[in-house]
RNA sequence: GGGCCGGUAGCUCAGCAUGGGAGAGCGCCCGCUUGGCAUGCGGGAGGACCCGGGUUCAAGUCCCGGCCGGUCCA
């Protein structure tokens, strides 16, 4: 009933009856919204009504500059700031990889209201990618992977009472009106209900001529087991489709006609299409609203119904529309591939990289569906170009990002080489095995294994006559296999959460003055091992730095402060020993080796990730880091393998940076600011988007938001040595590496061994790798020769052997123990008994009781199975053993019972026989 | 982060389901064929079967762990 009451205020705004706006339900559908055409009865929501803007347009706004640009200075105009777009990486987010819509920039720290935002209110144009619809993409008209998200938010947090539902809905009618000249009576809001990321809200889906051109969500629920709950929060989070927009001001077939009209001109006649029958365009592009290939039997009668009104056959429809299909598919995933390289995004077989594989792939099979033979870095290079205006930060990663885009496809090439391969095997395999047809489970191995889809299958298999059937369901039934429940947020102990409860922020001494390791604090509050206080020189763990140790002293007693850590703005010392009593006053001390060992690898981090930056390019970014005393890790972007020679160029220019000693700086900044003097390379580790941010700057070498405690001089860092690189990732390296003391070490460690290593050989120290090339050839060498001694050995002990031959029944027969060797031995020389011999059983043992029977080759042809041998022979001595039909090997534990056997059971089979 | 597949000669791989004498093609070296090259024929060199543990009389082959690579999915 309290929902119904909330529903009608958010439906019946002030606003609308103001304007003098009709509420009315929507004939088809049966949704209500809220119209100033008096003859309007349909919502304007697809699938309620045709495209009407197609081949119609409304001349709002020429180019996507000018779209966004009138919208974020009306909004500008209108007491909002405007922020600059975040990077496409959602690196401040644990939950998603990608940035998804303009909210996602403020989730979940501002949203949450942990963090104040960068401006309240503010207006944003947020490039978003979303690949959820990526069937659609290309096929619908409508969907794309990436778009630009223009958006108006104010946050009504923490009492703040910025706008509500009814300001949202007039500022987005103004926009519309005033800044794109929209006919106020072409506009509907059609009211609606929203949810997702565990929040909900009513909304209005503001429709154009058929098209929804803005999502306005009036947030203040939270989604808490299936029921809603009030939120004290409540945040305006809208969304203006840029592109959307565009379109609408062009009135062309597609969405992709009107965001890259130049770029996919190129392509076609690149790829040597004719332009589309005008009229067939228009016919598919009206109806194309309905088109959503996730319900694949609505689109083919939506397919249908054009192919009718065309007169054609729906197939041939297809078959027609299939490579400009693939063409508009190709437009969009190209931009898309540039803003997340650009961002930092680095092909990969996990995490986003992963994503940016699967689009880069999925363009080429569409430059190969749709006849392009070029490569996929040119058609970067070509939107890169076409959008140099609107994202110059992008064009000026030319370089580095199609690097890394040829670099792809190149490992693409392999990957399908490597799956013809596999496939033809299989295909062998199953001729030779009489089948006709891919069985389906061979082909999700295949699929998932080796990267090679049904269709390559298909193509290859139908050359040598196999049959391939495809489920219908392949994928889908794939995606089910794999479903599993998203990562889940680190919850901070709920013991401390309570502790830190209604205390006071700590003041944070260590970054009034990193240098400052004794203090005096007051005691706030006890817990069990936990102390607070009002104020702190330790350190706690955050930012990939780990916490300070040292010691609290006061009064009567002293402790070992062994963890500190932070929850909000308090800080937590955990103490080893009797706590101090709540209000005492204490004296604190810093462990001072830790904390400058920490220090001095902190400022190390930055220094190596900018010379790694120089040395590799700048699409090298930080994917993490942990800080130590005895040595420290920094992962980093980058697609190839980093050589030795690179790792020597990065640790050289490391170290030249410590021998300038130049100045670190530390200091607080504006966001926008901060952002617009430095770009986004500052955010390199997980950082939260406060409004203000701390600034760690490197003098003329690396800025980055970071809240660690660093050197003031790079001077102060000392040597600095990468010991190790690994590739923790396709994609990602880790480079280990130490500083100061540790370093030193560990140059004394390699130091020792290699002077042990030239004591050893008795060689000086400087030629200790051809001591040991030498060693290593003689041991070839000597391995080789023994090798053939041992043959030689073989040979004469065989003929000796060979001599002592008996006949038995027309059966020469060598029955022997032989001295100690190995196994293998033993093998060996009964072979190359029987070799000299014909129509021969050789039985050898030897003192530790391991034996082989070889049969002769002819005498297995007449039926002797040295097996049928084995088994009487061991039904006489004790002991295992087995093999094939000319040759059995084991091992009795009495030798001399076994030479013995042997014989009497091949004079009794060989009497048998005759 | 998880699932699956793989790691054997310089390269590409077979051998592994059912454990028992380490293979093929290409490349390399030598000889013959030729005016020379291509080619053809003959011969030869080249292997810690990724590492470690287990099962077994016996492991390239089976089991477990690790390392490296590939692939699919979040």
């Amino acid at each position: 009933m309290g929902d119904r009451v909330r529903r009608e205020e958010f439906l019946r705004l002030p606003f609308f009856r103001e304007r003098g706006f009709t509420l009315k339900k929507c004939r088809v559908c049966g949704s209500e919204f809220w119209t100033l055409d008096p003859d309007r009865d349909v919502c304007g929501d697809q699938p309620c009504v045709d495209y009407e803007f197609i081949g119609r347009p409304l001349r709002g706004a020429a180019s996507p500059r000018e779209v966004r640009e009138r919208f974020l200075r009306f909004f500008e105009e209108e007491g909002h700031t405007r922020v600059g777009r975040y990077p496409v990486v959602a690196r401040w987010r644990d939950d998603v990889y990608l940035v998804g819509a303009s909210i996602y920039d403020f989730q979940p720290w501002v949203t949450e209201g942990l963090v104040e935002p960068p401006a309240n209110p503010l207006v944003i144009s947020q490039p978003s990618i979303r690949l959820t619809d990526l069937d659609n993409v290309g096929r619908t008209g409508r969907h794309m992977t990436g778009f630009e998200m223009m958006a108006h938010h104010a946050f009504n947090i923490g009492g703040r009472n910025v706008y509500w539902a009814n300001e949202t809905v007039e500022y987005a009618f103004r926009v519309l009106t005033e800044a794109f000249n929209i006919p106020p009576e072409e506009i509907t809001f059609k009211f609606d209900w929203w949810s997702g990321g565990g929040n909900a809200g009513e909304d209005y889906e503001v429709l154009v001529r058929g098209l929804e051109v803005a999502t306005l969500v009036f947030m203040h629920y939270k989604v808490v087991d299936d029921r809603l709950v009030e939120m004290g929060n409540r945040i305006v989070d809208t969304g203006y489709g840029l592109e959307r927009l565009l379109w609408l001001f062009r009135g062309s077939p597609t969405i992709y006609d009107a965001v890259f009209p130049r770029v996919l001109d190129a392509l076609r006649r690149e790829a040597g299409l004719e332009q589309l029958d005008p009229a067939v365009l228009e016919a598919v592009a009206r109806k194309s609203g309905k088109l959503d290939f996730k319900k694949p039997a609505l689109s083919v009668r939506v397919l249908d119904e054009i192919s009718r009104e065309l007169g054609v056959e729906r197939r041939e429809l297809e078959k027609m529309l299939m490579p400009y299909q693939s063409l508009y598919a190709l437009a969009d995933h190209s931009r898309t591939i540039f803003w997340m390289i650009g961002d930092g995004v680095v092909p990969s077989n996990v995490g986003a990289g992963y994503l940016a594989r699967l689009l880069i792939r999925r363009a080429l099979r569409h430059m190969a569906r749709a006849g392009l033979d070029i490569p996929l870095a040119e058609v970067v290079s070509m939107q890169l170009k076409a959008w140099r205006d609107d994202f110059p930060e992008y064009a000026e990663l030319e370089g580095e990002i199609l690097d890394i885009v040829s670099y792809e496809e190149r490992r693409y090439q392999d990957a399908l080489r490597h799956g013809k391969r596999v496939v033809r095997k299989l295909l062998r395999e199953l001729v030779r095995r009489g089948l006709r047809e891919v069985p389906p489970e061979k082909l999700s191995e295949l699929y998932e294994s080796h990267g090679v889809a049904p269709e390559l299958v298909a193509e290859e298999a139908a050359r040598v006559g196999v049959r391939v059937v495809v489920p219908p369901d392949f994928y889908s039934s794939l995606a089910s296999k794999h479903e599993v429940a998203p990562p889940k947020p680190a919850a901070i102990e709920e013991e401390a959460r309570k502790l830190a409860e209604g205390l006071p922020p700590t003041r944070r001494l260590y970054y009034e003055d990193p240098r400052r390791l004794e203090f005096k604090a007051r005691v706030l509050r006890t817990a069990g091992r936990m102390v607070v206080l009002d104020s702190t020189a330790f350190y706690p763990e955050g930012g990939g730095q780990p916490h300070d140790t040292g010691v609290l002293e006061w009064e009567g007693g002293k402790c070992r402060v062994v963890r500190v850590i932070k929850v909000g703005d308090v800080v937590l010392h955990e103490c080893e020993g009797q706590p101090p009593p709540e209000g005492a006053e204490v004296k604190g001390v810093v462990d001072a080796e830790r904390r400058f060992a920490l220090m001095r690898n902190h400022t190390a981090t930055h220094i190596i990730l900018g010379a790694a930056r120089r040395v590799l390019g700048r699409h090298v970014w930080q994917a993490g880091a942990q800080k130590g005393v005895e040595q420290s890790r920094l992962d980093i972007t980058h697609h190839k393998r980093i050589s030795p020679e690179e790792i020597r160029a990065i640790e050289e220019l490391a170290n030249k940076v410590v021998m300038e000693d130049r100045p670190v700086r530390v200091f607080f900044e504006d966001r926008t600011v901060a952002e617009s003097k430095y770009g986004f390379i500052l955010y390199q580790g997980g950082v939260v988007p406060e409004a203000r941010l701390r600034i760690v700057e490197v003098e003329g070498w690396d800025v980055e938001a970071c809240g660690g405690l660093h050197c003031s001089r790079t001077g102060e860092v000392g040597l600095i040595k990468v010991v190790k690189v690994e590739r923790i990732q396709d994609g990602v390296s880790r480079l280990v590496f130490k500083v100061g003391r540790a370093a030193l070490e560990h140059v004394w460690r390699l130091e020792d061994s290699v002077s042990r290593l030239a004591h050893m050989l008795n060689v000086e120290e400087d030629k200790v790798v051809e001591g040991v090339e030498q060693l290593v050839s003689e041991l070839r060498v000597l391995r080789r020769s023994l090798e053939k001694a041992r043959r030689e050995l073989l040979e004469l002990k065989a003929a000796h052997l060979a001599a002592k031959a008996e006949q038995v029944a027309g059966i020469k027969l060598v029955v022997e123990v032989v001295e100690e060797g190995e196994e293998r031995d033993v093998r060996d020389l009964a072979l190359a008994v029987a070799r000299q011999l014909s129509r021969s059983i050789v039985g050898l043992v030897n003192r530790g009781g391991v034996y082989a029977i070889k049969v002769g080759d002819e005498l297995v042809e007449e039926g002797f199975d040295a097996r049928e041998l084995n088994k009487l022979v061991l039904a006489r001595v004790e002991g295992r053993g087995g093999g094939v039909a000319d040759l059995v090997m084991g091992r009795v534990s009495d030798p001399s019972a076994f030479r013995e056997a042997l014989r009497e059971v091949v004079v009794g089979v060989a009497r048998d026989e005759a």
